[in-house]
DNA sequence: GTGAAATGATACATAAGTGTTGCAGTTAGC
DNA sequence: GCTAACTGCAACACTTATGTATCATTTCAC
């Protein structure tokens, strides 16, 4: 699963330009060449699939370094630990920081035909846990279903890395919460 | 741009099928060959090229395709004299239905670079429009944006599509709307 | 410095999809 | 019923991407 063996540094690099070649490249046509893929990241066609056996290969790599990233930043949101607002906002911002640097891979990591589709799920079963900890602290309305809330919540976080005005990672997640918990009606109601 | 003739009612036939079957086929796999449409369709893959001369030419169809239908339906809601609400419930209502129906085309048809892009865009504006009247008349806040208010309209609508324990078109709409309006925060803020 | 690892360049084999054409048989329209 | 349109089937040419292999050259690790 992990490297057999231990890469040299020029193997590395290559590594990493290629990863993130592949998230420039993809994001803006999902149907790119590895050729195309191996021009922006300034290496032989031929280096792509040394470092990367299949095409299919490099994408699960993407999608793998994007969960991982994921994992680590929720584990830094103390999701069950820290007052549930507060969870809330740093993980909210920090996965879109995650969105805004990588797009694509953040795309393809949620389908479920991938394989990390097992690794989306566990992370799905923490945000619902985090919901669940937020109504219980009555900061969602007690009928909210959880599988709903998680699901606008992902829809919202979508949305705010597509805006076109703001891009602040802390502004935008903002921004999330509120509509999340207050929607866009007047304040009096 | 139109049929420069009436085509016969076998061909028809053919078009129909080769449209809805698309959709079945291409909502599965976005990849799918013209081969796998073909066998969906029940017709021989040449036939499908008789149709529609190219690939993209069938995914154009099923675009403008779509953007009508959204197009009638929008005006059956009388965005511009009926009650806000009213109106909103019925064309969210509407496009639920359409996207349950139509989920390829209906994503197809908003991505840019589609030719329905201009379509697309006018239907935004139709959107933002609704969204201003609602506005005014005190179902919005003062100080809601009105593009961020319809790209969290439209991913609500995306999600509700894809929501799995309700499918009723109605008591999506309502969901969706309540969700934009109110939130999921507690009723007594 | 020496050897192993990595790279670029090039060529090759393979596979798959696309679009076209010709022809024989059928189907619809008048 | 006659004609033109339509279809299925098969073959074809063309394009494109993928993955592999070879070899000379460069770069890293020790």
């Amino acid at each position: 699963m992990t490297r057999p063996r231990p890469l040299r540094a020029d193997a590395e690099r290559s590594v990493r330009a290629i990863l993130e070649a592949a998230e420039q490249v993809l994001a803006r046509d999902p149907a790119a060449s590895m050729e195309q893929i191996a021009e922006a990241a300034g290496v032989a066609r031929a280096t792509v699939h040394r470092r990367f056996a299949t095409r299919q290969a490099l994408l699960d790599a993407m999608a793998t370094d994007v969960v991982r990233q994921l994992d680590t930043l929720i584990d830094e949101g103390r999701p069950e630990t820290a007052p549930p607002m507060v969870a809330l906002h740093r993980i909210t911002a920090g996965v879109l920081r995650l969105k805004l640097a990588w797009p694509f891979a953040m795309a393809s990591s949620m389908d479920p035909t991938s394989p990390m589709a097992d690794g989306q799920r566990r992370i799905a079963d923490r945000c619902e846990d985090l919901m669940r900890r937020a109504r219980d602290h009555g900061l969602l309305a007690p009928t909210a279903d959880l599988t709903w809330t998680r699901q606008v919540y992902y829809a919202l976080l979508g949305e705010a890395a597509h805006a076109t005005t703001e891009h602040d990672p802390d502004a935008l997640a903002t921004l999330v919460l509120d509509t999340l918990l207050h929607g866009l009606g007047p304040k009096s109601e």
